[in-house]
RNA sequence: CGCGGGAUGGAGCAGUCCGGUAGCUCGUCGGGCUCAUAACCCGAAGGUCGGGGGUUCAAAUCCCCCUCCCGCAACCA
C-alpha cells in the first residue's frame, strides 16, 4: 500500500476576493502535493473556505444579501482562481457545507459531554443600542467605541473550552516533537507569548450574531468560528459524518500549511481540541512568512493588494507559480514587486530555460531533420553535465523534503545554466559544418535533449503546464516523464523526434510593461499612491509631481479650535472641536505627544475639509489638520488670527 | 526595557549555530559566440559585513553596549 500524505491550506475567509498571499500558500501546497504524488504517495490535498462569522454577516448586510448568497458569490471567484492557477486539490470544503455543520455540532456536543466545554459567564460591557459586548480595553472613555454611548456591566452566558488544562501538554508536545511547529522561531513566539503566561480558557460560543454553526443543545448560541474552522481538517475526511470516508486513511495530517499570523490557532488551540477529542495530532504545522508589497504587509486598507488573477492572465500561470515558489525564501517574509516578477520571468524562464529548449530543438531540426541518428561519439566534455544531471533529482528531493522550494528550483536552474554553458563549450554550430563530426554532434544534442528532459520532469510539480510543453517539443514520451526517470541520465530514446513549438516564455519588455501596468492601475492608485511616478524631473525632496487639478481636489479651510481634549486611553490622540465657519466639526489628531489642549485652544489652523471621515480609537474624525514633520515630532501650522473661519486656502 | 524580525558591494539575498581566503542572483562595464527568445558564454569593477567596545594569533561569525528600519500589540488620516 502506498504511504499517505495529507496536506492542507487554511480555509480562507471569503469576505473579499483573495490576493497573491493566499495564492502563495496554496501554490506551495500544490507543488508539494504534486511532488508527493510523483514520488508515489497517496496524497490528499485539502483547501476550502471559512464562511461563518460576524464579519461576513456584516458584509452581507451591507450588500443587502443573505450571508449565504454573499459567500456563494465570492466562492465563484475563488474556485475560478484555483482553476486558473492549476491547483490540484482533492477536496474543497466550505464550512457552510451541511455535513461539516453537522459534524461540528457533534464535536461540540462531544466536548461538552466530556466536560471539556462548560457553560460559564462571559463578563463584559454591554451597549444596548449596538447590541454589542466590549472588553475593558475596547471601551472609549468608558463608552461604547461604536456609538459613544455609555455601556453597562453585563454578564452573558457562554461556553468555554478548558484550554487552560492544556498548557503543559502543549509545551510537552513542542519539547518532545521539535518538528511539530516549524520554523523553530515560531515555537519561541508561542512559548513566550502564550504558554509561559499560562493559557486561559477559551470562549467558544457567541450569542451576538447568528451566522455560524448553532449549538444544538442551547438555541441562541453559535460555535466560535475558529472551532468551526479548525474542525474542517477532520470533517472534510469524514470525521463524525457519512458524507466522506477518508478519516482513517489520511488522519493525522502530515502538514498544515499557513501564514504566520494564524499559527497560534493551529499550534495551540487545534492540538488542544484534538487532545480533548482524543485524536492523533497533525505531524507538522508550518507557519510561512508573508509576501510583502514594497515592504508592507498586504492589506485592503493600504490598497496594496495584488490580484493574482490579473498576474496569471498577463504572464501565465506557471510564471507566477514559479515566481512565488522561487523568490520567497520559505519560512521568511518575501517581497512582491512587479519588477521582481518580470525580471525573474525574463532571466530564468525566458533567457535560460525557454531559450535552452528553443536553441536545442532548433539545432536538432537544422542538423538532423528532427531525429538524431543512433551513432554517437562521447567526449570528456560531456562528463560534468551528465554527472550533474544524474545527481539532480536527489538534490531536489532533499530540498523539497524540507519544503524548500526556492532551493529546489535554484538547483534545477543551476543545471539549466550548465546546459547553456555546455553548448558554448561544445560549439555544435562548428561541428555541424563538418560531416565527419556528425556523430559527435549527435551526442552533444542528445545530451542537451536529455538535460532538458530531466529539468522538465523535476519542474513538473512547480510548473504543471510548462512541463508537458517541454516534453512535446523534445519528443519525450510518457515513460520518461515520471519522477523515477529523472534519477538517471540517458533514458530518452535515441530516436526521439523533436518538434519545435511556441516560445515557452516570451521575453517581457520591462519598461513597457511597467508603463502598461501603471496605466492600468492609475485610477485605483490615486488614493493610495501605490506607485511612485517615474522619472519626470522632480525637485529634490518632493514626493511626486501632481497637476493643478489634483491639488484642486483638496479642500483646505481655516478653522479655529474651540474645544480640545485628550482622547482617553490614548497617548497620541487629541480630540478637537473646530469652528469651520459652517457649524463646526470634530477632528481627531495624533499630536498629543507635542501639544497640550491648552496650547491649542483658540488658535487657528488649516483644515483638510473634504477628507473622508474616519474613526480613530472609536472617535469620529471629520478631517485632518496640517502639521509639519520636524525631526520626530510634528508642529501644527497655525494661521493668522485675522483670517476668518471657513476661509478657503489654496 | 511590550513581543518578534531585520541591517552584508547599485538592488535582492546566502554565510552567523560549529570563528580562519566575504559568496550567489539581478544590474553595470569589457570581451567572445552566432544554434537561440537582442537570448547564451567568459572576464572585470564594486563591500571599513549598521556603529562602538571586548575576547582571540585571527571576528560578518562569540560577548557587552548603542543606533536605525519593519511587522504585531484594535492609538499619528
Amino acid at each position: 500500500m502506498k504511504p499517505t500524505y495529507y496536506i492542507t491550506t487554511p480555509i480562507y475567509y471569503p469576505s473579499d476576493k483573495l490576493h497573491i498571499g493566499h495564492s502563495y500558500t496554496t501554490v506551495v501546497c500544490d507543488a508539494m502535493a504534486r511532488y508527493k504524488r510523483m514520488r508515489g504517495f497517496d496524497v490528499f490535498y485539502l483547501t476550502g473556505t471559512d464562511e461563518h462569522g460576524q464579519k461576513i454577516e456584516a458584509k452581507a448586510k451591507e450588500s443587502g444579501v443573505t450571508p449565504q448568497a454573499y459567500v456563494d458569490n465570492i466562492l465563484i471567484s475563488i474556485k475560478e482562481l484555483w482553476k486558473t492557477m492549476d491547483i490540484s486539490y482533492d477536496r474543497f470544503i466550505r464550512t457552510t457545507d451541511d455535513y461539516h455543520v453537522a459534524s461540528v455540532q457533534k464535536i461540540f456536543k462531544t466536548l461538552y459531554d466530556k466536560g471539556e466545554i462548560y457553560k460559564g459567564a462571559y463578563k463584559g460591557h454591554y451597549c444596548k443600542p449596538c447590541e454589542s459586548f466590549w472588553t475593558e480595553s475596547q471601551l472609549n472613555a468608558g463608552n461604547c467605541p461604536d456609538c459613544g454611548r455609555p455601556v453597562e456591566n453585563a454578564e452573558e452566558e457562554a461556553y468555554f473550552f478548558k484550554l487552560s488544562n492544556y498548557t503543559q501538554r502543549i509545551l510537552d508536545l513542542y519539547e518532545q516533537n521539535p518538528d511539530f511547529l516549524q520554523p523553530q522561531s515560531r515555537v519561541n513566539e508561542m512559548v513566550n507569548n502564550f504558554l509561559k503566561p499560562g493559557l486561559d480558557d477559551l470562549c467558544v460560543s457567541r450569542t451576538s450574531f447568528t451566522w455560524g454553526v448553532p449549538v444544538t443543545f442551547d438555541p441562541g448560541h453559535v460555535v466560535y468560528v475558529w472551532v468551526d474552522a479548525l474542525s474542517n481538517y477532520i470533517t472534510a475526511l469524514g470525521y463524525e459524518n457519512d458524507r466522506h470516508n477518508e478519516f482513517n486513511r489520511y488522519w493525522p495530517a502530515d502538514l498544515h500549511m499557513m501564514a504566520k499570523e494564524i499559527i497560534r490557532f493551529h499550534a495551540i488551540i487545534w492540538p488542544a481540541l484534538l487532545m480533548a477529542l482524543e485524536l492523533p495530532l497533525p505531524k507538522q504545522v508550518y507557519g510561512h512568512g508573508w509576501l510583502l508589497f514594497d515592504g508592507d504587509k498586504m492589506s485592503k486598507s493600504k490598497g496594496n493588494v495584488v490580484d493574482p488573477m490579473i498576474l496569471c492572465q498577463r504572464y501565465g500561470v506557471d510564471a507566477v507559480r514559479y515566481f512565488l515558489l522561487r523568490e520567497v525564501p520559505f519560512g521568511q517574509d518575501g517581497s512582491f514587486t512587479n519588477e521582481a516578477l518580470i525580471q525573474r520571468i525574463n532571466a530564468d524562464l525566458a533567457n535560460d530555460l525557454g531559450n535552452l529548449v528553443s536553441r536545442t530543438v532548433t539545432m536538432v531540426e537544422k542538423y538532423f531533420g528532427g531525429t538524431l541518428p543512433s551513432g554517437r561519439i562521447a567526449d570528456a566534455l560531456d562528463n560534468e553535465l551528465i554527472e550533474m544531471g544524474a545527481g539532480l533529482a536527489a538534490k531536489v528531493e532533499t530540498s523539497l523534503d524540507q519544503l524548500q522550494t526556492p532551493t529546489a528550483l535554484s538547483e534545477i536552474f543551476k543545471f539549466v545554466s550548465r546546459a547553456n554553458k555546455y553548448i558554448d563549450e561544445t560549439a555544435p554550430w562548428v561541428l555541424g559544418k563538418d560531416e565527419a563530426q556528425k556523430p559527435r554532434l549527435a551526442a552533444v544534442l542528445y545530451n542537451l535533449l536529455e538535460s532538458i528532459r530531466l529539468a522538465g520532469v523535476l519542474l513538473t510539480p512547480f510548473m504543471p503546464q510548462t512541463a508537458p510543453k517541454i516534453f512535446e517539443q523534445i519528443g519525450a514520451g510518457k515513460d520518461v516523464q515520471d519522477w523515477e526517470s529523472a534519477g538517471k541520465f540517458g533514458l530518452l530514446p535515441a530516436n526521439a523526434t523533436v518538434k519545435r513549438g511556441e516560445v515557452l516564455f516570451p521575453r517581457i519588455d520591462l519598461e513597457k510593461e511597467m508603463e502598461a501596468l501603471g496605466e492600468m492601475n492609475a485610477p485605483k492608485k490615486e488614493a493610495n499612491e501605490l506607485k511612485k511616478p517615474e522619472e519626470p524631473a522632480k525637485p529634490e525632496g518632493v514626493a511626486s509631481m501632481i497637476d493643478i487639478a489634483d491639488f484642486g481636489k483638496v479642500e483646505l479651510k481655516v478653522a479655529k479650535i474651540t474645544e480640545c481634549e485628550r482622547v482617553s486611553k490614548s497617548d497620541k490622540l487629541l480630540k478637537l472641536q473646530l469652528d469651520d465657519g459652517q457649524g463646526g466639526r470634530q477632528v481627531v489628531s495624533g499630536i498629543a505627544q507635542w501639544y497640550t489642549p491648552e496650547d491649542l485652544i483658540d488658535k487657528k489652523l488649516i483644515l483638510v475639509a473634504n477628507l473622508k471621515p474616519a474613526k480613530l480609537r472609536g472617535v469620529e474624525s471629520q478631517g485632518m489638520l496640517l502639521a509639519a514633520d520636524v525631526g520626530d515630532s510634528a508642529r501644527v501650522i497655525f494661521a493668522d488670527d485675522d483670517i476668518p473661519c471657513g476661509a478657503k486656502v489654496r
